[in-house]
RNA sequence: GGAGAAGUACCCAAGUGGUCGAAGGGGCUCCCCUGCUAAGGGAGUAGGUUUGUAAAAGGGCGCGAGGGUUCAAAUCCCUCCUUCUCCGCCA
């Protein structure tokens, strides 16, 4: 949610920012809504003061003897217009959330306008692997080790569903362990939230109403049913929702594990086959929520840990920023994180880094109390994937593939698989 | 799933139609006394939001949330949420 005050006093800088999203906004109507409410508002506080003053005067012109019938049958008059009054206030005051809230975040002065061609990539690390041999696809490699079955989880679950197993599994819950302990490591707090969540977590963390048909309902879509979610970001940005948070906590640094479930509806494409799109995936996910100053050097650390686990890894990926239509309507800036699949030969993302500024702490009516001016002010959010496995996984059978098919561990997740080095069967054992 | 009870400010809690912007505690802040602690005395301590203004003053709303009744609601009615207790059911 924008701010209100700001379209207000500095519309150009609300217009500009908005046209480097390719969006054409008419301030007019939320100026002629505004000043309307204004007119009533105060018709109606006019009429509630005297409303107030004359019935306090009842109860002892009562005690005196004096018949009130008369204030009474006027006030009983004035009631009726301020109900009236309320009534084109509240629809008014619709009008202005419909018109507001569906805007989408105000990107960073430095963010470039444009779409997906005006991302620039900021960061590289590593090269891209050289092979002697006809390296495999990930889905060859899964298939040849049995880390997934994909058949067995499109028979139980359907297209976009898979199964890991054996050591896919156990590749899988290593690579998270090898997250989640680096996370503890960098004294973030571990949350594992709920899966299913209330409609409003949903437009909290911005992604409804635009986006409310693309996630599993568990009944039929509605404000008191549930949903699974999305990510992470969806509960873990509403964990504070209507709080007023004392300055001493800030910056508010947690992660947490869960399954991302995800219609993806009309997504899926023969080259995103194997395990790049599906209905549920895994993800460890980075929240921070700080003061507004403060913003800034958050999210470097996040861009920055989200890099450093793949370092350490030692899988080649570059680092990417987001042109203003690239950017998700919910945030400011956003970085993403994105690794070579050579099979595919392209740079995938595993992970994205926002800051929402106050946007979704508007949404959330999220604030701190800031200890020089005693005032309640909205903090700001920030997220990034640390990280997602569903490229990550294939990223690293395939940069990591020897010429028999079996898949050398990487030294940092050797702790989480009982020491294991080489991983896979290969091919010549079938 | 069924029955009952409850949700009041940072915390506990009084308050069942009218000076309630909410008694009383605790906590916290300041002061005094005593004098390193403990104890005692005094004072202060509602916020959020909106309107308004140069800033203020002054208004409106506010007692889990949302409706309703009434001239007037923390107080009555309805719906929902949450918590607790008991019963049932079940991984």
């Amino acid at each position: 949610m924008i701010s209100l005050d700001l379209i207000k006093n500095n519309p150009e800088k609300v217009v500009t920012a908005l046209k480097k999203r390719a969006i054409e906004f008419d301030l007019s109507k939320f100026y002629d809504l505004d000043k309307k409410r204004k007119e009533l508002l105060y018709q109606a506080d006019e009429l509630k003061k005297i409303r107030n003053e004359e019935s306090s005067k009842v109860p002892q012109l009562k005690k005196q003897g004096i018949d009130c019938s008369e204030i009474i049958n006027n006030m009983k008059e004035i009631g009726d217009k301020i109900s009236q009054l309320d009534k084109e206030i509240e629809i008014i005051e619709k009008n202005i959330f419909d018109l507001i809230s569906p805007l989408p975040n105000l990107v960073d002065e430095d963010i470039v306008a444009g779409g997906k061609e005006a991302n620039t990539e900021i960061r590289k690390f590593g090269e891209k692997p050289n092979f002697n041999f006809t390296p495999l696809s990930h889905i060859d490699l899964c298939k040849i080790n049995n880390f997934i079955d994909y058949e067995r989880g499109a028979k139980i679950s359907g297209n976009g569903s898979w199964i890991y197993t054996g050591e896919g599994a156990e590749l899988e819950w290593a690579l998270l362990n090898f997250f989640i302990s680096e996370h503890l490591a960098d004294g973030y707090n571990f949350i594992l939230p709920p899966h299913m969540l209330g409609y409003e977590c949903g437009f909290v963390a911005g992604q409804f109403p635009k986006f409310d048909d693309e996630v599993y309902w568990l009944d039929e879509k509605s404000q008191t049913s549930k949903f699974l979610l999305p990510t992470a970001e969806t509960p873990l940005a509403n964990i504070y929702r209507n709080e007023i948070l004392s300055e001493e906590i800030l910056p508010i640094k947690m992660f947490a594990y869960t399954p991302c479930y995800r219609r993806e509806a009309g997504s899926y494409r023969s080259e995103e086959r194997g395990m790049i799109r599906g209905h549920q995936f895994n993800k460890v996910e980075m929240f921070q929520i700080t003061k507004p100053e403060d913003s800034d050097k958050a999210f470097e650390e996040l861009v920055n840990k989200a890099e450093n686990l793949v370092k350490k890894l030692g899988l080649h990926f570059r680092t990417t920023k987001l042109a203003a239509q690239d950017v998700s309507a919910t945030m400011a800036r956003t970085y993403d994180v994105e690794i070579w699949i050579p099979s595919m030969e392209i740079y995938k993302e595993i992970s994205s880094a926002s800051n929402a500024r106050d946007y979704q702490a508007r949404r959330g009516n999220i604030k701190y109390r800031d200890s020089k001016t005693k005032k309640a002010e909205y903090v700001n959010t920030l997220n990034a994937s640390g990280l997602a496995t569903s490229r990550l996984f294939p990223a690293l059978l395939e940069q990591y593939q020897n010429e028999d098919g079996t898949i050398n561990v990487p030294e940092v997740l050797q702790p989480f698989m009982r020491g294991k080095t080489i991983i896979g069967k290969g091919k010549n054992v079938r």
